[in-house]
DNA sequence: GATTGTTCTGACCGATCGGTCAATAATGTT
DNA sequence: AACATTATTGACCGATCGGTCAGAACAATC
């Protein structure tokens, strides 16, 4: 008896666990949670009904469990910054590594987009708890920024919501931006070209002199 | 019989059917075209289910109807924009215009949102169509103002797609931004401050230099 | 007051919903 | 080989889905 086997985490199990997940986030992400059906689910990872419920027990474990893991991928943003970091590379740094999350799991920012579209009953407490703290000392550091004068003396959480909201876009709206651009899929061109286009304004409208490593080619 | 009867459009129906449209907005905003059901409709309108297949004849039909009522509400938006406007003007208005119907008609957006985050399965012939050519011609605009001088050198459909994305972000996202503000609602001096907020940061952002009448207070 | 057309709605339809369960198959464990 | 555990799934459950329909209720015209 392996200690894997003891944890009740077979490799096998594990495998059919992340691919019943991949397919519910697609589902989930594109319907919302009423929308989505058990049924799609299982289609999409090929596998009956039945055994969609014997791994993930109900349709609301299955749903928290992909929010939750949406969750941990944005953990990591903007967890080190201090009053003596340099607001150039902390707001790049942010714009940048929300497009990539964004790029990299599609389908799980669509599913939090959802959640939150009908009023977020499954994540009201993250709102007001963990996130708001996240928020706030974010918004206390930028504010000493702006003290400091590396910075104009803008409200930082609307800063904040203005970087959230700007990157998030072309993912969530991904279908609106495709149909306009008339490309199926964002090239790798239009990504950088996006990139430097929020550096650009994002930072010269907060009054942040950019740094030598990054700033838009075009001005 | 009067004239209105004769356009089958008595004073009655009409009146019903706000009322019906007003409450399906609200359960499709929710939930989504499928999450949505007419039983859930009927309810929020007080009215019997069957009632609202008489007057709206399918699901669909109430749907398409209520994008349709949403797409003439923006159809005024950066309607009169010339290379001889005003960059800081046409923006700031454009700013404010997008937040205020943002603000008045929070479900309509809100739909939007859901219909595009499904894919657009109903509005893929409009978005790659009206709206396609509605932003190739402001992005033109815009691209003269910059070889006029009047502004950075930014790629214009970046440009409107954040101003989109920046305002749309506090109707849509507003169970995330009351939550993470501790308010319920958004409140009259939060709304003018954001206003202020990204007319500041955009147009700076841009190389646009203020006019006498749109500027932040603070810088 | 009988006739006609519109409005309204309970009852019902087949399909699908999330979820249960028993029977079977596969996989260890000894 | 015998046994125990886990995995798999078709069949089924009550509830709800979008939609139909017959007929009651109502209003307008003659």
């Amino acid at each position: 008896m392996t200690a894997d086997i003891a944890n009740h985490e077979s490799a096998s199990r594990d495998r059919i666990e992340q691919a019943i997940l991949s397919a519910a986030e697609q589902v989930f992400s594109q319907h919302g949670y009423r929308g989505a059906s058990l049924q799609a689910i299982a289609d999409q990872a090929g596998l009956p009904k039945a055994n969609i419920l014997y791994y993930m027990g109900s349709k609301q474990l299955l749903y928290v469990r992909l929010l939750n893991r949406m969750m941990s991928r944005w953990n990591a943003v903007l967890e080190d910054i201090t009053p003596e970091s340099d607001p150039a590379r902390v707001l790049s740094d942010f714009i940048r590594t929300k497009m990539m999350l964004g790029q990299r799991y599609p389908e799980g920012s669509k599913l939090f987009a959802a959640e939150i579209l009908a009023g977020a009953p499954f994540l009201n407490n993250y709102l007001s708890g963990e996130l708001k703290e996240w928020v706030a000392s974010r918004a206390a550091i930028i504010r000493q920024w702006s003290r400091q004068g590396k910075m104009d003396d803008v409200d930082p959480r609307w800063l904040i919501f203005l970087i959230w909201s700007a990157t998030q876009h072309y993912t969530e709206y991904s279908a609106q931006v495709t149909g306009i651009l008339g490309t199926e899929v964002l090239s790798e061109t239009d990504f950088e070209s996006i990139c430097r286009f929020l550096e650009h304004v994002i930072l010269k409208g907060c009054g942040i002199s950019a740094t030598h490593f990054s700033s838009v080619s075009s001005v």
